[in-house]
DNA sequence: CCGGCGAATAACGTATACACTATTCATGGC
DNA sequence: GCCATGAATAGTGTATACGTTATTCGCCGG
């Protein structure tokens, strides 16, 4: 990512919202191997949230020495996926619901900003063109019925959109945050009902983006997650009512 | 911070923008001095942008070893401050125009949620009363004059407000940017009008958030930023116009 | 039986050592 | 004279070693 920051993301992905994967890392700096593992197994659940290891743990885990272990977990931990509590383990972090709604307002003001900057630069043909056919995508996925193909064309819209705003520190840190509630988000996804107010409010979104209106679209944006996320906290607290209190 | 960070940035201090200081670092770890002590360096101009020093350059100028510079250079390159280019060297980082606009457009849309935030909370009498007293000394020293001292009151103004916020994650990311755009903002100081038109800004924005309008608020603090930041821009541009092109 | 004090221990913070590789400089060929 | 190729070099990435200190466990006293 030509961003800010030092240490590479992932080579060549100019979009936020990077879905967890661990695709050509192989050949990186051990620390940054480390990151992105370590990233990975969080968000895909395979290191649970309240998983707490020492460095020499995870050093062994990753057959690693601490030193670029411990350059990865600063870095995770910056990014508020782990907390770090010297002597007593590094712990993969759970959320409470007021973490979750703290995440989401962050996320959604620099969504909302981003999108004003696409509207601002107007949107070229081809993306148009390639946000018409998501959207299309999106609803014969609702009609389906097929929610979880639906959310991750959901994921794919909003990271296209936010691709296009041309800031790449706005970018960097959409994807921080984005990283922190993609484990929520994802808990959610067999509780949703169907979507269908999400597909009308993204039109409107292209809308005003095709059109190059900035208030248009910064209003549409701002509804849209005002709403979603609304919806996404209340599905969670369901969520979380029966079992822990921390997601 | 009780911020999701686990680097301590800096003991018990619960407010963004915290001016560079190094108060109170002494007992930090090694790595946190180090952190400190760059960042200080680096905001106060007393290391220049386009310095680059390596690895052992750096531990030996803070009489380290390398692992704990490494620790805070890695974040400090986090956080947009340096660049590090392996063989070559760590730079830190100069702005151009287009990377403070690309700054304070981030720092603006978090700003911004912050006040909507406040306003939906509501502000406690003794907060409006900090508030209404910053303000009138902020109009005083507009009338002396002494732009320098209006600055940092406006400066103290906006870390009031954002503080109230109650989002800690908020807090730390604007902290971020808030250090990245801290430059840039001194350079101008001496090229500043009479700030006229803040204050009036000021008055309103607090006047949005003791009504707990949320609305209001967002739409006081959205066209004190616009017009703020277009001002900052302006007088960048044409204090860059002298030299080079670089702040 | 519980609570506090102290020694053992082990985890971490920092320093250092080592190996790899990118860069640079020099030499030789074109 | 310039470019390319190679060896020298030095900076970094990673591993490891070491010292400090927080935590824990056991023992003793209340």
């Amino acid at each position: 990512m030509a961003s800010p920051r030092s240490g590479a993301t992932r080579p060549g992905d100019r979009r936020a919202r990077s879905r967890p994967s661990l695709q050509g890392i192989a050949d990186l700096p051990a620390r940054d191997r480390a990151y992105h593992d370590l990233r990975y197994r969080i968000l895909t659940g395979r290191l649970a949230p309240g998983t707490t290891l020492l460095e020499t743990e995870l050093a062994a885990l990753l057959s690693l020495s601490r030193t670029p272990v411990r350059e990865a977990t600063i870095r995770l931990a910056e990014e508020g996926l782990i907390a770090i509590r010297p002597r007593h383990g590094i712990t993969v972090r759970s959320l409470t619901l007021n973490d979750v709604r703290d995440i989401l307002d962050v996320l959604s003001a620099l969504e909302i900003r981003a999108v004003e900057l696409v509207a601002r630069r107007g949107l070229a043909r081809a993306d148009h063109d390639r946000l018409l056919h998501l959207m299309d995508r999106m609803e014969r996925a609702t009609e389906a019925g097929d929610i979880a193909q639906w959310s991750e064309m959901d994921d794919d819209f909003h990271s296209t959109v936010a691709g296009l705003c041309g800031n790449d520190r706005l970018l960097s840190t959409l994807d921080e945050y984005w990283s922190q509630q993609y484990r929520p988000r994802m808990m959610i996804v067999p509780l949703r009902p169907k979507p269908t107010q999400s597909n009308i409010e993204h039109r409107r979104i292209v809308e005003a983006l095709a059109a190059g209106d900035v208030e248009a679209a910064r209003l549409a944006q701002q509804q849209h997650r005002a709403r979603a996320d609304r919806q996404q906290l209340d599905l969670l607290r369901d969520r979380l009512a029966d079992g822990a209190d921390r997601a």
